[in-house]
This record gives structure tokens, C-alpha cells and sequence, in this order.
DNA sequence: TGTACATCAGTGAACGCGCGTTCACTGATGTAC
DNA sequence: TGTACATCAGTGAACGCGCGTTCACTGATGTAC
């Protein structure tokens, strides 16, 4: 059927506008992603654009979601392609790669948030898919995923909770699961919101140029906040 | 003089129309922030305003450098008013309390960053005394400041450096000052990096509505968080 | 392979809107004698 | 206290601009027989 030529020729002009759209939010920020805009860039008028998106709106959701998509699944391969004792880095350096690589992405996803802007459901689900990465690879620290044969981990054994992140962790217990299927105890779940904060914590201020003329390097720090939530869970 | 009253008027009248900027910002973000829009609100019309600020761009330049001022401000406040034992905790719960107090003007200087806008040197100074702020907090904690008669805060000794905190604080020492006047070592400079990037991680995420629908509270975490900071360093 | 019809992509004109900013002008408020 | 002049606040019209979106229309591309 011929008509699939046209599908496929539908799709590359919805990924050009997104990708010129991308290009936009890096230049002059969410408000500066304009339809006609985006058609004049790609050689085209601006109505023409209605032929592939139904509105500004339906574009930036999109935008939004690709993104939400693209960072959960490149964290979700971190972790499947490390042996149990790395995935905790590997997710998190990935994390920081990502952002780093893309910065007006992670803002997108990240950052302030778009006003008067509502994230569809769908957002949701994804949100959940990559707290279920981040379960994984907050589990797998110190080996206990089976990787006690590695025995040079032993430096990296995991201290026991403090008083406050026990109670942190008895909290969690109480609310509800952040994530389909069986889940996850308080201490995980107290250990896993820990890694999002703290690594948000440096990525976001480091790709918001916020450490630009204090002239040390973001990865040292990143590298040694890895280290500390690997020690302290 | 009576010209004094008209320069209360003038003051006045300029303060005004920066809360109803902070109002739109709150309500449509930084691109809803339109000078038209402010002086209709005031009940005048657009041009008016211009007797009172020479540009769009000027406004949201004092919006911004108000906004770290009074930040700045009140870690001050808060850091002189405690005793040096509770020095760290009150910094950081002032931070947490102004932002969640108000949201939008947290991430009008911790958010994403207003696109090809350049913020005025004046910027600079104030951050710099923020940072100043914060090593005072960081040097208080464990009572190093003459604070060891309290005895009870034996609980709270700070632990020694990780290899890879003293990696960071040997890679600190080199980079250039970020103060005015003497120069903290980078055991110091690591240890506010920490704290700053920590609070800003769940402070951040919190105020941008991250958490909603997770179910907990976020002051938990928080106070987990601090505690973590004062013991680990 | 050729013809008749349906579907789709893209154009160009037009809509109402709000934006930042300038300009000449009117009144009110201040100052100097 | 009164008058002449300067300073200032605010108005209203106008500028060019770009925005999202609609609509009727033209050509090209596909489908059915």
C-alpha cells in the first residue's frame, strides 16, 4: 500500500517541527515555541502545521511527554546494562549525562513548571515507570542483589539508618505505593527520594549555569554525592 | 520639602506595581509579567509606568535582585538569631519556609532561567553574601564555633571525610575564592556545596509540585536531609 | 494501463488579540520671588 | 499670601510586531474499478 509512504512521510514532518520546537525552547524558552514560527523554519506556512498537530498545546504535550520518555527508558538501559553492584552509578550517571547532553529537556520535564499547564495522565504512568528504575537501582546497592562475590565491595558496606531517616522511612510506610505491582518498603522508598532530590540537587543548579563562575568542576561533586548516597542509603 | 512627598508617592507607587508583577508571575510565570497588564491592574494606563521604569527588562532586573536580597536577607536573620549549636538548622528551615512561602519567587532566581536574559552584576555581590551565609552555618555545625558546652550534642559529631568528600575538598582548595575577604578551606567550600545543592534538590522539587500525589511530607525528608548535612558535613 | 473519484498537504488571506514602546499633550504639584 | 514658572504624572493615540487559529481554496497523491 502506497499509503504507507505517506504515513511515514506524516511522521518525519512531526518529528522535524518537534525537533525544530526543541530548538526553539533551548533559543527563547517554552514561551518562545511559536507555530508559525516553527513552519516558517521548516519552509512551510503556519497553518500547515494544523495538518500534524491540533494545537500549540497538543505539541508542547508531546514535547513533554517524548522527553519524560526518553530520559525514563535511557535510565531504565543504565540499569539493565550494568552488573547488579554498578547499577546504582550507572543510573545516576546516566542521569546526569542526559541532562548534561540536553539541558533545556531536563528543564522541561524538571524545571519550572509551565504555567497554566496541565500534564496528562500518561505523564503519570512514565513518572511511575522510572521511580520503578530508580527502586531497582537503590536496591541493588552493596551487592545485595546477589553480587557478594565482587568481596572488594566491602568498603562500600551500607551504614544502618539514622534516627531521622528511620523515621523518614516509617513515614513512607504509611503512604500510599508510587508504583504498580508489589511494593516497595519505606526504607527503599525513603532511600529512593533521597537519590531523586540529591541528584536533582546538583544537575538541575549545574544546568541552570548556577555553579558558572565558581570554577570548580559539577562532576566532583556529583561523583562524590553518589558515593555518599551509596555509603548512607 | 514637599518634594519628599513626592518621592514617597514615587517609591510608592513603584512597589505597587512590583507586587502586581509578582502576582502574574505567579499566575501566568515569567512571560505573563506584561507592563500593560500591571499598570490596568493599578489603574492606570501602560505608558505611566514607564515614568517608573525605564523598560520591561528594568523591572524584572529589580524584581529578581529584590527577590535575592531578601532571601539573602533572611538566612542572615535567621543564622544571627540562633545559637551557634542550632546555626545550620535554622539557615536551612529559613530557606524552606521563604520558599514554600513563596513558590514562585524561589524559582524566579532557583528556576529555570528567564531566556537570554542577563542578570546584573549586582546579582553577583548579593549571592556572594549568601554564600557567606551559608559557610557560617556550615562552620557552626558540632559546636566548632564555642558552642561545645552544650555537652548534649555529642550525638552529633561530625564524621570524618569520605575519601571521595576529601577528593572534593582537595579539588575545592584550588578553584578561586567565593567571597569577599578570607578565603574558606575546601573542606568548608565542600561541605556548603553539599548543603546547598541538598536543599535546593527537595526545596525545588517541593515547590514545583514534583511530590504532589505522592503522599507524604515533604518536611520529613527535609529534616532528614539537614540531619544528614550536619552529621556527614 | 487508464480513468474517475476521494483523500490529503499546503497556501494565502483574514480574525482578534496583546505586546513593548514613542510621542505630543493636559493637569496637577511643586519651587522661587 | 500671591503670582510666574518649572517639574512631574498620567492620558490617549499610534507604531509595528508576532501570536494562535479559521477558512476557503488549489494541487498533488492515493484508491477503486
Amino acid at each position: 500500500m502506497a499509503t504507507a509512504r505517506r504515513e511515514r512521510y506524516r511522521k518525519q514532518t512531526r518529528e522535524e517541527a518537534k525537533a525544530v520546537a526543541l530548538a526553539q525552547l533551548a533559543e527563547s524558552g517554552t514561551a518562545g515555541i511559536s507555530v508559525n514560527a516553527i513552519a516558517k523554519a521548516m519552509g512551510m506556512t503556519g497553518p500547515a502545521l494544523y495538518r500534524y498537530f491540533a494545537s500549540r498545546d497538543e505539541l508542547l504535550t508531546e514535547l513533554i511527554t517524548d522527553t519524560y520518555r526518553d530520559l525514563a527508558e535511557t535510565l531504565a538501559q543504565a540499569v539493565a546494562g550494568a552488573a547488579p553492584a554498578d547499577r546504582f552509578r550507572a543510573m545516576a550517571r546516566a542521569m546526569r549525562d542526559w541532562a548534561k547532553r540536553q539541558p533545556d529537556r531536563y528543564l522541561l520535564i524538571y524545571g519550572t513548571p509551565v504555567p497554566g499547564y496541565h500534564a496528562p495522565p500518561e505523564t503519570a504512568e512514565i513518572a511511575a515507570g522510572m521511580m520503578r528504575t530508580i527502586f531497582d537501582a537503590c536496591s541493588a546497592v552493596g551487592g545485595a542483589d546477589g553480587a557478594t562475590a565482587h568481596g572488594a565491595t566491602a568498603s562500600h558496606e551500607q551504614q544502618p539508618l539514622t534516627e531521622l531517616e528511620a523515621e523518614l522511612a516509617r513515614h513512607l510506610e504509611g503512604v500510599g505505593s508510587w508504583v504498580p505491582g508489589e511494593e516497595p518498603g519505606g526504607e527503599l522508598k525513603g532511600r529512593a527520594l533521597r537519590t531523586w532530590t540529591r541528584l536533582h540537587g546538583v544537575i538541575s543548579l549545574d544546568v541552570q549555569g548556577q555553579f558558572t563562575g565558581m570554577g570548580f568542576d559539577p562532576s566532583v561533586l556529583f561523583e562524590a554525592e553518589i558515593d555518599a548516597l551509596v555509603r548512607g542509603g
